[in-house]
DNA sequence: GGGAGAATGTTAAAATTATAACAAGCCTTT
DNA sequence: AAAGGCTTGTTATAATTTTAACATTCTCCC
């Protein structure tokens, strides 16, 4: 639909992976087709709500027939940029970091850690899996020459804002950011926080309300 | 302000703790008070959005002064319930279930992890920290004898729909779910998803939009 | 003690997001 | 091949959330 440009708000981009793990599975059951009707249901979501997302990106469904699960997923895998590899760095090998490392290895996705770096002399050269832990003078010049885009960030808040920086400044354009702080970064690199304490103490409110 | 009922938007909820982190942050530089609009240059956020959300709860500032920092920390633990002791329970002691076990410990936090399970007989007695993994057959009377609330599930996707049942039916009230998939559970009881595939893969649109 | 300056709480407006309604279109069945 | 029954994409409506505006009132300082 080459008609004019539009916004396309982060909560419809923040669906599509539920809608492309919903999908997944149905593969795995070797379901083809599914309706918003249906999505709904299995998502706690509104069809109409579903239909609306997709339509953003294009036609997709197929009218008294709903979507067929393999194209759709196929279609949403295209929207995020997930049909070729995307490589990931992870600054701050610790507890989480290196269970987000090891995570890594058997999951099927096109996002994938390809190095992993670390600020304390000891960690240099530890093996997780099939990453060895570098050195963080070697952050810049690997993102470079792997073209890397997305990184986690895995330290201590008090070295978070200055890996931020180092890694803002290497060309990073995405950061998942674990340590619990707002990171300053500038407007065309995009933050996403992921803290857990923060979510518990969220839901500690509907323990009470 | 004891008048009419209202219903709070979760959005303002999930900011709660934002606040309350930035607070004990200022604290911990000795300020005294802060207004609205330094905090929202400091946390990016509407300073209009920040005296409602707190407006809500109360009148906690004071007209051409700000809010007292200690008083508004104060004021924010009241209301998410962090005043008092929380304590969680984490099921699934595998590679990110045994990171947020020892993250715990070093944390100052209301919410706390007191009992650790895993269904895997190679995993109970192991200890983590001060805990020990227990079985599996034993969390329901752990959960009502320590009246825990909240739980972290921490297991494989395959075997999370079923620990949340059994986590509903010992009474657990809200669960942070970390598996990679959609829990079905009752409307009183709130699920949180951290889902870190779907962070990673939502951020990978922004690398090409 | 009074006036200037500042920042709140609140009311009003704008923007965004979600839901409902429905015409158009595709598939199946007869 | 035509009808009937679904289900989409889209337009319209409703609800929620954000932002702006401002009267009120508190502090500070003279
Ligand atoms: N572990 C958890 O379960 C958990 C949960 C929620 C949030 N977090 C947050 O995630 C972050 C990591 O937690 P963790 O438990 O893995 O901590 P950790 O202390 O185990 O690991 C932090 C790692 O960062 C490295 N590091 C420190 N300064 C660095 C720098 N300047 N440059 C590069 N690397 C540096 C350290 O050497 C260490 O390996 C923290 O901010 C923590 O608050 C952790
Ligand atoms: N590790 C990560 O960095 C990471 C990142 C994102 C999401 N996740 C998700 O978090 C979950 C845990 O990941 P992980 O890497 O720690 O996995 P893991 O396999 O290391 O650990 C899972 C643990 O759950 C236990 N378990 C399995 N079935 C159980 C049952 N029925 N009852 C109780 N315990 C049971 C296992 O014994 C094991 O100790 C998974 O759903 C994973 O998809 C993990």
């Amino acid at each position: 639909m080459p008609g004019k440009m539009q916004r396309i708000p982060d909560v419809v981009i923040r669906r599509l992976p539920v809608y492309l793990r919903y999908l997944h599975q149905l593969q795995e059951y070797e379901v083809e087709t599914v309706s918003s009707q249906q999505m709904g249901v299995d998502l706690n979501l509104n069809p109409a709500q579903i239909r609306k997302d997709l339509s953003i990106f294009g036609d997709f469904g197929i009218k008294g027939m709903g979507y067929k699960v393999a194209e759709l997923a196929e279609q949403i895998s295209e929207i995020l940029g997930l049909n070729k590899e995307i490589p990931i760095v992870l600054v701050g090998v610790g507890n989480l970091g290196a269970a987000l490392c090891r995570y890594n290895r058997y999951q099927e996705s096109a996002t994938k850690i390809i190095g992993i770096f670390d600020g304390h002399p000891s960690k240099i050269g530890q093996q997780h899996g099939s990453l060895e832990v570098r050195p963080m003078e070697e952050l810049t010049e690997f993102v470079q020459q792997h073209k890397v885009k997305l990184a986690i960030l895995a330290t201590p808040p008090a070295a978070a804002q200055s890996v931020c920086d180092a890694l803002v400044a290497a060309g990073i354009k995405a950061i998942l950011n674990f340590a619990p702080l707002l990171l300053q970064a500038p407007p065309h690199v995009r933050v996403s926080n992921a803290d857990v304490t923060s979510e518990l103490q969220a839901l500690a409110y509907y323990l009470h309300g």
